[in-house]
DNA sequence: TTGTATGCGTTATCAA
DNA sequence: TTGATAACGCATACAA
């Protein structure tokens, strides 16, 4: 562990004092010296092989160019392109991404968001944002520079990258009624994040948009945005509604689930019935069928969140944009159309406006 | 973003000097103190949720309670149990994880290697590591702790948390025959890395066990553990040795990539061919047909890793150990009886000791 | 047992 | 333009 090379050093080399030194190797102080000494400095410093301490640093000036980034879990196949979207984004800027993961516990959040600000992280990027977050509302409120990823709060306040959740649920709903299918059921993700509602909703409004092309619209919800939870939302909407022909998933884990159940139950995708998924997850393309998908660049989503934070640390008053980016659909071999079971029968009910509870049947 | 209490605040409060309160407050230090004036420190610090501030701790200390981890791709589904392992065991001990990805290349390894030494991190565990890898010789006579993650050099210098790669490949060759397989196929790894070799190596030494029970073992080099690079070798095989009826990949990916050229033959997997990975990636139980595979437990193996890094920071001086977990064959769709093509032929070719090169066929 | 002083490496303020 | 000095918050060697 050879000995490190300190301004002190570079200094000496150089023959000015430590002070002057540390102007001459700042950019931003560099004009306050003179080219001469800045050239003999800057010599000094290359022969030396001088890198700053950036916990000295960050001890003097509260920054320490790096940002916290606070996941559900790293381990949800959706995240790491996001990871690396941020992560070669911020290098580009000097910065360092510190990933922590939170399981979805708002203790484990807090304890994270803490330890993040104790390491005097400059600021956040939040995949983790509920509809009602408390916690990022009053940093928020504290200055502490933060932008979502992927999910929102329902107020404006905080900045965010996202994607179009609407117009991709659209685009799903669309491409249902075209291969034919009149009974469409959605397994709305988690209704206190924005991405379960923002879908769910939307799913309702192009089904309606439909009119009288669709017979049965139905909105069952899965408690996670997990291969399990949509399992058991699967089960579920195979008892109360079996005569849909094809299954909207709110992401594309929840879809897993449905595949899972689906094959058990011995029906075939999409010969039987077909399913949708969100997100188009890597390798989503190998499942037993390809899935298809809403593709959401989850990559640019990461890139997008970290500039609109570095923008963000370069004018912390600077509005909090949101940033939409488009979804378009996947079509692989998971739908087909609409044959078999329920798929001519005729309408039972019409479609109202909007689900009474969370099970409802519209 | 209100003020911070400092060490000098709970001084103050409790009555006592800030170099009192820090030796009170610190467990290795606090038998120097007299039990009324710890619980007075104690009290104060609690009431002002005092939180030391690990930075400048850090430039005191020159530690940091920050493990760095340097990984080829988080992208790659194998990582992030890995990392979530590497972080629940580092957590406890009061431990941060930095996770950096270099896409297998030496410079950026090199970057992040320094960016992280900077930061003063207390330990690597490294995930990049090749079988001549100066890089890590270098760090490890310098005193640098290091652990490696399922990868290691050819010297044992360096302490590992691995799987036994010999013993899975031996489960994956003993299954193909059992299930009549005569002719086997390996599209091993890039071979300056160890589990790319010692999977060659225990292809290769399976088979031969076997005697004349295999007709043919033919191993055909992929240079990456990618799908892109495993559909190559898929081509290369099939052009070179087109009677093999099961196909071995160095690892998931390159399985996959051996389906995907499959496919576009025409060829029915495990009908026609029979495909083996290695790892057991999340989901690929999901896979067109669910793979067949050698279970890699990547998410203790961080936990290993982890232990034993924090072992090694404890007693700088224990050796160097290498912990190896069992592996353990998974079976799924993507094998079955060799019938139809090559099935049944006869020995063309005695199996001689080891192949002369990279493609050649024993 | 407690207090004092010093320094980790850097930056920022002020004086020369 | 440059140099001197202090301070960031903490830990530790030493003095009291």
């Amino acid at each position: 562990m050879g000995r490190v090379t300190t301004l002190k050093d570079v200094a000496r080399l150089a023959g000015v004092h430590p002070g002057t030194a540390s102007k001459a190797l700042n950019p931003r102080t560099r004009k306050d010296v003179s080219a001469r000494t800045v050239e003999a400095v800057l010599n000094a410093a290359r022969e030396l092989g001088y890198l700053p301490d950036p916990i000295a640093r960050s001890l003097r000036t509260k920054r320490s160019n790096v940002i916290g980034v606070i996941l559900p879990d790293i381990t949800n196949p959706v995240f790491p392109p996001a990871v690396r979207g941020i992560e070669d984004a911020l290098r580009e800027a000097g910065y360092t991404a510190l990933v922590g993961n939170t399981d979805n516990d708002p203790g484990r959040e807090e304890e994270l968001f803490r330890a993040m600000q104790g390491r005097r992280v400059d600021g956040f990027i939040i995949g983790t944002a509920r509809r009602d977050h408390p916690l990022l509302r009053k940093a928020a409120e504290d200055g502490i520079q933060l932008v979502q990823l992927n999910r929102v709060t329902d107020d404006q306040a905080i900045p965010a990258a996202l994607v179009d959740d609407a117009g991709g649920m659209r685009l799903a709903v669309d491409h249902c009624v075209a291969l034919g299918h009149r009974r469409l059921a959605h397994l709305a993700g988690p209704l206190d994040m924005s991405t379960g509602e923002h879908r769910r909703q939307a799913f309702l409004a192009a089904c309606e948009r439909h009119g009288d092309a669709i017979e049965e619209a139905v909105v069952v919800n899965s408690d996670a945005y997990s291969v399990d939870a949509g399992a058991r939302a699967t089960e579920h909407l195979l008892q109360t509604a079996a005569g849909c022909t094809a299954i909207l998933g709110g992401n594309d884990l929840i879809a897993l689930g449905a595949y899972r159940v689906l094959a058990e139950r011995g029906m075939a995708i999409p010969k039987d019935i077909s399913v949708l998924g969100f997100n188009d997850m890597p390798f989503v393309d190998m499942f037993q069928p390809p899935l298809t998908t809403v593709h959401v660049p989850q990559y640019h989503l990461g890139v997008e969140a970290a500039r609109l934070l570095l923008e963000r640390l370069d004018n912390p008053d600077a509005p909090a944009k949101r940033l939409v980016l488009p979804s378009r659909l996947v079509v692989r071999g998971s739908t087909g159309p609409a044959t078999g079971r329920g798929g001519r029968r005729r309408s039972v009910s019409p479609v109202p406006r909007a689900p009474k509870d969370a099970h409802s049947s519209v």
